[in-house]
DNA sequence: ATTAAATTCCCCACTTTTCCCCACTCATCC
DNA sequence: GGATGAGTGGGGAAAAGTGGGGAATTTAAT
């Protein structure tokens, strides 16, 4: 699981050092190397190897019919790219995927749960402005949902024979 | 379950000591680490690792095509971090964070049952002024929720047996 | 086919941050 | 009043992020 928000550079010959704890979330996995493609919103995707296969083989192929989606697959699967990860933890990420994501030199990365987003620092404030996203209103709803959970489990009730003298 | 209200301060390395009754509060989990992120109107929320981690897997995935929740899910897991608690029961929240909750160096921590909250101070109680908190109007609903709840305590319940796995 | 230019990738080195350990002070509890 | 445990402070080893040299491979041109 990706989680965490840090700041990195790219370098002179633009590879970009992955967080640490980002190459260590995925023990055991085929983290020799990640796929890059085009994100959400403006942003550079990675993914775990393995995540990505899975995300490609459960697309449903129903979706293709329609013309959005198979817009969306094309531009999808033709801007991922395998990267090896060399002995620094770092990533050469394409000149033209960083192009689209405005990305010169300051790379926000943020961890996603399932995938690694990378973002220029500048766009993400001002996508994050211009989506006018409510976290609070978010974040009530989400920590309500937790205590609704935790509710549930404690409504077990204490044992007939316990309520006998009470 | 957390509960409790301390006042402590951040060290010259930015370390926070986590109150020992916070820590205890979770013997046989996973404490030797907490999660952080941004919590609610401008604190940082501090769970158990087992809590996030049910929190993240509770999220409607469907809420991730209506543009407001996936700006949130974004947003909250990539403010997360994973900390390591060192032996003096102290965690190294990282800058970003708080910078956003405005700490400096005084903090107040609340116990907030299923997380923890971290404050500024300051900030805290002018929060309680600008959103015109009542308490006495709260308390007034919890109270005579308790007491049903106790009312119902003689009622005969179900069977555990039916509810174990609810 | 050979050479030159460019790119990739492996290694070494420096700087900053993280994290682990030891130590001190203050409050609480026998 | 000593002992225990909590909160605070700081040093040093280890790791992470960053930068750069140079060999190997590829691409292009002569």
């Amino acid at each position: 699981m990706f989680t965490g928000r840090y700041t990195h550079k790219l370098d002179a010959k633009g590879r970009l050092a992955l967080p640490s704890k980002m190459r260590e979330a995925g023990i055991g996995l085929q983290y020799s190397q990640f796929v890059v493609s085009k994100g959400i919103d403006g942003c550079i995707a990675v993914f775990p190897v393995d995540k990505f296969e899975k995300f490609i083989d459960e697309f449903d192929p129903s979706e293709l019919e329609m013309e959005q989606g198979l817009n969306f697959y094309r531009e999808f699967a033709s801007w991922a790219h395998y990267l090896p990860v060399d002995n620094q933890g770092r990533i050469n990420i394409p000149q033209t995927l960083l192009d689209i994501a405005s990305i010169d030199s300051d790379v926000l990365i943020l961890g996603v749960v399932d995938w690694i987003e990378i973002w220029n620092p500048d766009e993400y404030e001002k996508h994050l402005k211009d989506s006018k996203v409510n976290y609070n209103k978010g974040a009530k709803t989400f920590f309500s949902a937790a205590i609704r959970g935790k509710r549930k489990k404690y409504e077990i009730p204490p044992k007939r024979s316990d309520l006998e003298d009470s």
